[in-house]
DNA sequence: TGCTTACTCTATTAAATCGATAGGGTAATA
DNA sequence: TATTACCCTATCGATTTAATAGAGTAAGCA
């Protein structure tokens, strides 16, 4: 299941996208928009600012910014920024890898086989799409 | 993320796959050989079992086993009853669809956009994989 | 300078889910 | 008829999620 963080996290972005220019959106027109909570979208922008997927302003006539052209930024980046691993499972995940404990052969796991054919197709979606293509 | 509910289930699926016949494999065994809690697996087994995916036999000699031939269970079918909806939002969910509160335009909405693509590559997968296909 | 605005950060919390465990009940078979 | 092994309910600790509260700080403007 997809977490509302991402969720909330991919409104945001896209609604940023649709802004001309790099003018700052306050935090509030876009929970507003979006009909997020403000506080959680807080720390939501927080992470990615800190990615560097986004700028931001303080004081007044400040808020955040996208810092790259949209279709410059790929969905692989801000899925995983925002959702973590795009595996499944650690076993097959290419930035988050981990033996799973309990299975004494990879090459012969019936999981491991099935979730590697998964993670490559979705892989595969989110490296042709960027935050452009998510624009209506 | 991947429950171990659904690992543990696909695990003890292909090791049900890979016996030859009918013959009924005690819990104990299934639990053993792939190193998994009996209790919990027990509890697996038991929705597996009322789904219709397995069959079951009590007293001496019981145990658990395969009701169809394994290339006839489609990984769409085992990923539903242990997993639940394939799709990581409601909104795009072909056997549990739930329209988000929060959206007001599904049409229009960005997640909505992406995630159907996710949805329809991870189904590809999942239509293409038998329990068959699982075995080593 | 001083005030306002709006981002920044930490801490807390309620609810939900997960994985696991315990213990007893019941049906089938030798 | 005793044993085996499935069947079912309840509980529990740990973790995660989503949301909230509140105080701190930097930037802009009069």
């Amino acid at each position: 299941m997809l977490s509302k963080k991402t969720k909330y996290g991919l409104k945001a972005l896209t609604f940023l996208a649709t802004q001309e220019g790099r003018v700052p959106v306050q935090i509030s027109e876009i929970a507003k928009h979006e009909n997020i909570s403000q506080k959680f979208l807080e720390s939501i922008l927080l992470t990615l600012r800190k990615t560097g997927l986004l700028g931001s302003k303080k004081g007044k006539g400040g808020g955040y910014y996208l810092i790259k052209d949209p279709k410059d930024i790929p969905m692989t980046t801000v899925m995983r920024v925002l959702e973590g691993p795009i595996a499944m499972v650690p076993c097959v995940s290419l930035n988050f890898y981990e033996k799973c404990a309990d299975c004494p052969d990879e090459a012969r796991c019936s999981v491991h086989k099935l979730m590697l054919q998964v993670r490559d197709s979705t892989l595969d979606v989110f490296r042709n799409n960027t935050l452009a293509d998510l624009v209506p």
